[in-house]
DNA sequence: CCGAGATCGTACCGATCGGTTCGATCTCTG
DNA sequence: CAGAGATCGAACCGATCGGTACGATCTCGG
């Protein structure tokens, strides 16, 4: 039956609806874990509407993932909004917040961070590199309220944990990372904040020297180095990458 | 020409043969992101040979990085048995050697956790568990030495700032990921070190407690909450979980 | 009230992919 | 030297997938 009897025509919101519905089966199945067919008999569409909307698999995914930094950035960004105007408290929240996302049965990690590994092309890097940007952004600012010595390099190393925590999460049992990691964290942050005054950045005696954010792709086009003409196949050589 | 001329036939060399070159490739490549018959191509081998020698492509895909995780973990232990006595310097060393890692233009992230991403299969998530278990057991054994106050949290930890390192150097630039990395992990040794005697573990009031590793796999079959009936279709909620 | 447009369900298409088979050719073992 | 086994190259197969086409049905704007 197409468009059923008392429904609404909304092309918006259709297009809304489809994205709701197929950012969960995308993220839990993974990209190429789902045919567009079976999507489509999931989320309840026809082909053609999920064509006529997105135009190919690929535009869906790249929507989806948008809208989904979108969402899991605001989400954080509140998080912190709302544990108030201690630096400690906001850093606190953003790693409680991660923590109870580390619970949820369905975690799977970080769905920009697990794209990129599936699809190799340009266009989802560059949403999963804003993606991280804008963690870097929130993080920066709180190292920069907290009076961090060098708040661009502790916030890029928060941003490994956050990350780090992700992962370990996913691949190594979710429970207490979020707190451990948080307790790192704020251990991170103790440090660079009480070097901050008198002493000279960069604790250890060590200049990371992260001054500002360096996005640059490292794109590789390099073939590998498989100089066996065809002679002999056995060389003696096992090790040794 | 089948079995060149010069050529000695030794099956245990050509699987080891193909297993070497396969593993850049499909590194690079991404497990899809290349058909057996076009590596087949690029190795220089027969699809007959391939599959008489791994049975499936899953089964070459399992053995590869069975071995890539092997050849790595060796080689960072190799770095920390070379740093000597010395448990800051063992730490240090670590991040030295993954941060010239991240340099290497073919750089893509750690190819375990990759091959989860990808693959959604219990034995590909067996081997990334294995993998982070192995880092977790080098760096809780930097922790003991070190005196670190609860050095299963600490390798825990630490194991998080190097898959976010990873993540970070794969995402947002790998300049400079390996020396920050590396700052950050040294305070948190200095951390868990300073407050080991004389203070209680858990640092600023919290209780992390990661006593043991918990390498439980949290799997979910659950499906998704799609309550749409499909009457109409364009609901207002677009801010949802 | 009528035409434009949205949607459905299904069928269809070409391409690709994992995997198999087969004959030919060469090496190794007994 | 003879048979067993390894390898190649190419053809082949069934399944799946992304994407298109089409007729039918319903809503919405003028």
């Amino acid at each position: 039956m197409p468009v059923p009897k008392g429904s609404t025509i909304d092309p918006e919101r259709t297009r809304a609806a489809i994205l709701k519905a197929a950012t969960p089966v995308l993220y839990e199945r993974g990209l190429d874990g789902i045919g567009v067919a079976e999507l489509c008999a999931l989320i309840g569409v026809s082909k053609e509407t999920l064509y006529r909307h997105f135009g190919t698999k690929d535009g869906l995914v790249e929507a989806m993932l948008r809208a989904r930094s979108d969402r899991v950035s605001r989400w954080l960004a509140e998080a912190v909004a709302a544990a108030g105007d201690d630096p400690r408290a906001q850093l606190a929240a953003v790693f409680d917040t991660l923590g109870e996302w580390f619970e949820d049965p369905v975690f799977r990690g970080c769905a920009m961070v697990n794209a990129a590994a599936q699809h190799h092309d340009e266009t989802v890097r560059a949403v999963t590199t804003r993606h991280l940007g804008r963690y870097i952004d929130l993080l920066t600012g709180i190292a920069e309220r907290a009076g961090a010595a060098d708040p661009p390099l502790l916030g890029r190393q928060l941003l490994m944990l956050v990350e780090g925590a992700t992962v370990v999460a996913a691949h190594h049992g979710a429970a207490g990372t979020g707190e451990q990691a948080r307790q790192a964290a704020l251990a991170l942050l103790s440090a660079a904040t009480q070097s901050a005054s008198g002493e000279n950045p960069g604790a250890s005696g060590e200049n990371p020297g992260a001054s500002r954010d360096n996005p640059g792709d490292d794109d590789s086009s390099g073939d590998d180095d498989s100089g066996d003409s065809g002679s002999d196949r056995g060389r003696s050589d096992s090790s040794g990458d």
